[in-house]
DNA sequence: ATTGGTGATGCATTTTTTGCATCGGCACCC
DNA sequence: GGGTGCCGATGCAAAAAATGCATCACCAAT
């Protein structure tokens, strides 16, 4: 697109904080670049860019400028994936962030059975925390986010919204293991490895373990389930998850719920210790997701009613 | 704005239908025109025009990206007037779609002390009625509505609304002139002139009439109010307007409310014969204005709820 | 004082855009 | 039925714009 370089030009000198190493990236000299600049300050008619002695940084003009470009190429996939579904396919590029919960199973899922159906269209995918997943949206840098934490900006929609019970994680033939439900006294003396203390259930636990004053041991923090599973396989420990880490949704009716790791067994934190927390679908408010995104927005959330008939909310 | 232009160029030739004629308004070559747009239909990956002998005709693929265009337009002007106001100095350019009601006495008035304050803001003022007007709001081509008529379509938000009742206008001396309020029956026999049968007056005279089965002489019809009233110096006739068409708001407190026209009186029609109209200032649905349009669409809805206190809703 | 980074600018070069002339096609009209 | 006029598309040369190089002035950290 033509016509459009000269706008993510600014926003790649935004990005960067500085012209030569956008030049850089961009693969131009820095004088066209910087000259693209100045050519655009000129034609708005005031700098978007104040200068440093280090590079450049938007003043209060270039940054309403920069979210006017981001929303014009944001809006312009829309349109584009519209026109291509003119002509009977669709095309597009899905932009997704989301939390390592959802990220795990679920979503590797939902997105190749939609590309069954849609060999066109492409997806990106981000991990990302809560505040992450906010400003992403809001930069447009990411069409619909999952994100298992309570929704702290304006500018956010939640298109659905799923409830979702912490699981403890234990090897097998954990003393625990045998409960149907866990009790967060039964925490006590037990080797804990959390997540981050950005992730959504670790927050949830801080609250409770907090208020309960039980004596833990936590050997271990990570923001991978993927180390944390494999972890358990050689030091027995507890870790934390919620239900959409593990489950798929690809079990074929009437079979036995496939199990995420034989070795391990999760069992729900009783809610009157830890209440369920909830995994918000999202998107930027007020916008109109190009077609490719807002139908795989309505798939998964299909999809998750599927495999959690009583949990999903809107 | 030369990042833009290509853009602008598309819309030109889809409101000329030739990409000739679009040249000519341009000043620049039809070859120029005729490979710019070649180009952007390369880079979408579809053509946007049919061509056809005549000229060329937008394809659907055309009227979605047309639309995509006038948006970014529109949102350009929003940005560069929220730019502009971080100076100060509140710049902008307010487009106005109103019908002959509103533009006479009220949006004279209420542009000029806007002005006042914001002497950088010009003003676009189209006459039209209610079909063009919407497509106006649709097209980008106006920001703000006045339309004295039902909203059909849904594309628009109607910000507020201002019940005005119909009055009949006549010559001072007029048999009718003494009368406080015009009942139908009363015009049985009476040299009538019509607004045209786009207006709302003339929608809601027509249900009237016809329900009525009154014997009338209708001897002009016109839209154009100020030749209706001046008409009515030369030959003794009615004709009909709306409050607004009279109040500028310009009246000081206490001081007698200044007559539109000495030598006519204006006497509401009976409501039980003919039911209040509603004027609809609106804008397009979900769109957000520029600093200058909102300010402004701000400002007449305060200035009619001063002028008529009990009729603006919303 | 030196070094390494930044953005700005004059000038030659390259790339892009434009305009002219012209082609082929279609519709209208005498 | 053969002009006639208007349309968009295209080859080629001229004009305009964007780019790259070399260099400047500036600032901060060393």
């Amino acid at each position: 697109m033509r016509f459009m370089t000269s706008l993510r030009f600014i926003d790649v000198v935004a990005r960067e904080g500085s012209i030569r190493k956008a030049a850089d990236k961009l693969s131009i000299t820095s004088t066209a670049l910087n000259r693209r600049i100045l050519q655009i300050e000129d034609e708005i008619g005031q700098p978007l860019f104040e200068r440093l002695p280090g590079g450049v940084r938007l003043n209060t003009a270039g940054e309403i400028f920069l979210q006017h470009i981001r929303s014009q190429f944001a809006d312009l996939a829309r349109v584009q994936s519209q026109i291509s579904d003119l002509s009977g396919i669709r095309r597009g590029h899905v932009q997704i962030a989301s939390g390592a919960d959802a990220l795990r199973r679920f979503l590797p899922a939902a997105i190749a059975s939609y590309r069954a159906a849609h060999p066109a269209v492409s997806f990106d995918l981000a991990r990302c925390y809560r505040d992450e997943a906010e400003a992403r949206l809001f930069s447009l840098d990411s069409d619909i986010a999952l994100i298992f934490a309570p929704i702290r900006a304006a500018h956010v929609h939640v298109a659905a919204t799923l409830r979702q019970q912490v699981h403890c994680v234990m090897p097998a033939d954990h003393r625990l293991a045998s409960r149907d439900s866990i009790r967060i006294r039964d925490l006590a003396g037990e080797r804990l490895v959390l997540p981050t203390s950005q992730s959504g259930v670790r927050q949830l636990l801080d609250t409770a373990l907090m208020r309960r004053n039980v004596d833990l041991e936590v050997i271990l923090e990570s923001d991978s389930f993927e180390f944390m599973q494999n972890f358990l396989h050689f030091e027995s420990a507890l870790f934390f998850q919620i239900p959409i880490a593990v489950d798929a949704g690809n079990v074929t009716p009437g079979s036995p719920r496939q199990s995420f790791d034989d070795r391990l067994v999760s069992r729900p934190i009783d809610l009157a210790d830890l209440p369920a927390g909830t995994l918000h679908i999202c998107h930027l408010k007020g916008r109109v997701l190009p077609v490719a995104a807002a139908k795989f927005l309505d798939d998964i959330i299909t999809s998750l009613r599927t495999i959690f008939p009583q949990e999903v909310d809107q």
